[in-house]
DNA sequence: CTTGTTCACTTACCTATCGTAAGTCACTAA
DNA sequence: TTAGTGACTTACGATAGGTAAGTGAACAAG
């Protein structure tokens, strides 16, 4: 049997479910998705992500720029606004997912 | 700006936050890692995911097999077995998750 | 024939997370 | 004074997840 994933040990096991069970959490991705296509604000993200609610995409912000990959940034104009982008590190991830998006084209329904 | 991944209409979206979805739900992943990595039987997944439940395994395993990622196979011995292997969309999923392993090499703490 | 063991699950129960709806705060425009 | 905007926060019922214990079939040991 040729083996599809090569993880010999199970520090690589933690990593691929660490990188994963961030990315995996709902919205987080559609909302790294959401920034990457251009849409960083509160309300764009929110509009850009059908069935994302507000609560939640507060919640996720939190935890991706917790997590380094996404940056907030406020700007003073009234009424204020705050702007997100992707860091190296989430452009990096963001990219990382695309081949998902050509799984998703192979098999659709 | 270049976009970084190219989702231009809704249709690509949902799609995307379909597999995402799947894939994204808690152990699903590592599950099926699991499984590519030869550990087919329920007691052996469990003992090669640290941390996931009899009780989830189930659950996900049930999942799966409705997503077409996964066959269950009996097999009459005593006690009896039950083996579970990747289809071929499976394998074309978890093959679509390899970057994000490389992603997760790349990043760690 | 009774007790113990293995395997692959279920059931029961409690806690954590999610979704919906409403409220907050600072500021401006009418 | 009332209304509106943008970015959240709070309250609360519903759903998903975690922990522990139980099930059932088949055999093996004593």
């Amino acid at each position: 049997m040729n083996k599809i994933i090569h993880l010999i040990n199970d520090a690589d096991c933690r990593l691929f479910q660490q990188s994963l069970e961030l990315v995996g959490k709902r919205w987080s991705s559609a909302i790294l998705l959401a920034i990457a296509n251009g849409e960083t604000r509160f309300g764009e993200i929110i509009a850009s992500v059908p069935g994302l609610s507000d609560r939640l995409l507060s919640v996720r912000l939190k935890e991706l720029e917790h997590a380094g990959l996404i940056e907030r940034k406020v700007i003073a104009s009234t009424p204020v606004q705050v702007r997100y982008g992707l860091t190296e590190r989430g452009i990096d991830l963001i990219s990382s997912l695309q081949p998902l998006v050509d799984y998703g084209h192979r098999w659709e329904d």
